[in-house]
DNA sequence: ATAAATCAGTTTATTTTATAAACCAAATTT
DNA sequence: AAATTTGGTTTATAAAATAAACTGATTTAT
């Protein structure tokens, strides 16, 4: 059986992942928004996503506040649409 | 952001019902076989979706031996198809 | 006939995950 | 300058997945 992606089958996860492989980029905030998901967690998952090397985190600042901004990898592209293939057979999508 | 029923956002109970979708009835060897899966795991994932109403679990015989069959309910089969559509919108298939 | 091995499955224990709650430092507001 | 808000991180708790150990019946081999 094909395996799905144990990093990606996660609800936060995949929504984080998903938005980012359609906007170049985003910041903690707006993935917090919109995914109406916790800091904490948010945080967790994250760093999940970044040790695995599917997105990058790169801290910076917007005039004196902080922000955090993620940008999916090319390893992310690639495992996110090996798992969306996955997906299908599961589901013959 | 759209709930994906965690019921059913798991690898091996996703499995089943994927095939219980196709299949009109398997038994519980048949399903452990597809899904190279434990039976003590299988076991337990059976359990709750027989629990959630999602499966009806039969216990019967086959000659001798006893044999286990699993069938989808009618709000299995709902169920299953609003977890679909909500992965569409997540990963816009 | 009986001991050993297999089959079909359940129960219990362990590990992993997901999530929330508590916290921290800097910036803003009052 | 005290109180609040912002942008997060760390730690604790709850829930899940999985594996390991077990049960009870059935073959198979001796």
């Amino acid at each position: 059986m094909k395996e799905l992606d144990p990093l990606l089958h996660s609800q936060l996860r995949l929504a984080v992942m998903s938005i980012l492989m359609n906007v170049e980029e985003a910041d903690f905030v707006y993935l917090r928004e919109k995914n109406e998901a916790t800091a904490g967690n948010l945080s967790v998952q994250l760093d999940k996503l970044s040790a695995a090397g599917y997105i990058t985190v790169e801290k910076g600042f917007a005039g004196k506040k902080t922000r955090t901004v993620c940008r999916v990898t090319p390893a992310g592209r690639t495992a996110f649409e090996a798992y969306v293939a996955a997906l299908r057979t599961y589901l013959n999508l």
